[in-house]
DNA sequence: CTGAAAGCGCTTACAG
DNA sequence: CTGAAAGCGCTTACAG
């Protein structure tokens, strides 16, 4: 039999006899044979792979997006080729990116966090870029296609939350500000703060309410020791994820104070271990896996079109993010809060 | 200037005229000319390219192993296939490997934990793989290739600082069973607790010592609970991952058991959280990144053998785990204790 | 319905 | 030092 005919089976043609059929197949399975994916991909011009580009993968959230990315693809038959950024901020990109059109990705995720100036790249190297590209956690903007999660709203929902607690000396303990999503969870915690009347000026200029820190838990222990010399009569805190809130309640436990009853505290992500913090701890949850889903669907529907001809349309897609409330900022006892 | 002139310039060959490779280059340069490593691999035979299958992305111990995986990785010039197996103890892996060698990895990075029967495909599969493959996180075995923490050792660490401690009654709340790893620590607290003479029977018949999570917090509260009721006077517990230790601090909180005077606790992976834990939790670490850079630098040493055309010797690589003590087992007034 | 020819984008001998 | 020829393992027209 002749390679074409073997090839015509493999891809399922319908012109070929019924009976060279079966006996290709069944040699097929006697030797194990597999087509190479290599010299497939070399002569369709199509490798049915995905660039992925990451960071921070030794952090939960990273990692879920990954793998919601990676199920995702497998889903719709495509396999990964996946490249990691030495850090957050690096705006290195060439190397890695030539890489992955080396290997003739047919589009790329860009799992990377919008941080400092780590998009710069894009006004040189997008316009020549043959390939679809879907970029996660940035700020949205209508010239590329990006899939994120509304921090601003978690940051909203969590203060809101405590306002209805009867809170109402309401701090924040921020990520670090270069982070776009650190800054959006800031703006949600003080917009709601302005709306409430309760932040007259428009950014706490003297930041008595406020301090940053690295998102580790130590920064979150320290960030809080700060605001606690600054700050008097503090009785919630909102902090912008759960490692740094699980140091703000180490060092509350440590100061003695209660936790929700003289303080509480919100995080941000609600990791799987927030539910058994002590006490467990409210947060904001934002569905890496779904967010990881999502850009390959989109990315898949883009080459695809690209694939028949018409260029795509970028697109915006936003993840809401949803408060779940448990002991650390519920049931608070308000006779008390309004005595002090 | 013919194709074979620039490869040659690519490739660093020497016999190319100064000044043809300057021109050569310079076009490169200008045209952001990058070669196609796909047809590079096809006629090379050797893709640069290493396979990596893993499997629980959503936790964070298989994140960090692949963290290091891709560093190591990296500094080595590889570039990565990755694939997830849907659950950890599947063993329908053939069109997965299908597909890896498919894309000609060079070799293969097995970073699925040991669990059940998800080994049994290497008895058939393993003597027909073109490729080295190092298995992360097994039994170790003469006839594989093998990187694994010392589980058993870790087991023993906990408890013997338990029993240095004072501690005498000194439980164990273990991963599922049918995890090699689970196994292996279980082992290890048992032969600690043996050779104190503080277990009779060989196995502790009756488990009034032991109980059974799934590493989750929620399965370490339940089953704390439950070892609670079962067994008396205990004064430690030697927890077999730290998600299910925190589930038995906030059960031990609830029942108004002090840690460590009450109960003295000891988690297994030194999560960076574990020292912001309600007490700051001991913990032993292991290192997942080095797990996987060790799996893809002898990885690359095989590869390297099999091209020059000698068979590799399977090697086992074994990693200490370490003890790291912090205020859940330590200071433990031992006045105390012998009181009760 | 099946096979001979050409080609994807490279590299490896082999000539000159 | 440089180029013409052959081939990696496939698929896509084109003949028959």
């Amino acid at each position: 039999v002749s390679p074409q005919t073997v090839s015509r089976v493999i891809n399922d043609r319908p012109d070929v006899a019924d009976e060279t059929r079966r006996r290709v197949k069944e040699v097929i399975e006697r030797l194990d044979y597999q087509p190479s994916a290599l010299a497939r991909s070399l002569i369709q011009q199509h490798s049915y792979t995905l660039g992925v580009v990451t960071a921070g993968l030794k952090y939960i959230g990273p990692s879920r997006t990954l793998n919601g990315i990676v199920d995702r693809a497998e889903a719709e038959g495509y396999t990964l080729l996946l490249k990691e950024l030495p850090r957050f901020n690096s705006n290195d990109i060439k190397p890695l990116l030539d890489s992955l059109l080396a290997h003739q990705v047919d589009g790329i995720v860009w799992a990377v966090p919008e941080v400092s100036e780590n998009r710069q790249w894009l006004t040189d190297r997008l316009p020549a870029l043959p390939v679809p590209i879907i970029f996660l956690t940035m700020q949205p903007n209508p010239a590329y296609s990006v899939v994120s999660v509304d921090n601003q709203l978690g940051g909203r929902l969590a203060v809101e939350h405590l306002l209805a607690q009867g809170c109402r000396r309401i701090g924040h303990i921020s990520g670090p500000l270069d982070w776009w999503e650190a800054r959006q969870r800031m703006e949600g915690w003080r917009t709601a703060l302005q709306s409430a009347g309760l932040l007259s000026h428009s950014l706490d200029p003297a930041g008595q309410l406020w301090t940053e820190g690295n998102w580790s838990s130590a920064s979150g222990e320290r960030a809080f020791t700060a605001l606690l010399e600054k700050s008097t009569h503090l009785d919630a805190v909102f902090v912008a994820n759960d490692q740094m809130a699980l140091g703000v309640m180490l060092a509350a436990h440590r100061q003695g104070l209660r936790i929700p009853h003289d303080l509480a505290v919100i995080g941000f992500d609600n990791l799987p271990e927030a539910a058994y913090f002590w006490p467990p701890l409210s947060s904001v949850d934002q569905d890496h896996h779904q967010l990881g889903r999502a850009a390959v669907a989109e990315l898949v529907r883009q080459i695809d079109i690209q694939r028949s001809g018409t260029a795509p349309e970028p697109a915006s897609i936003v993840i809401r993010p949803v408060l779940v409330v448990r002991d650390s900022s519920s049931q608070i006892k308000k006779g008390v809060l309004n005595e002090r």
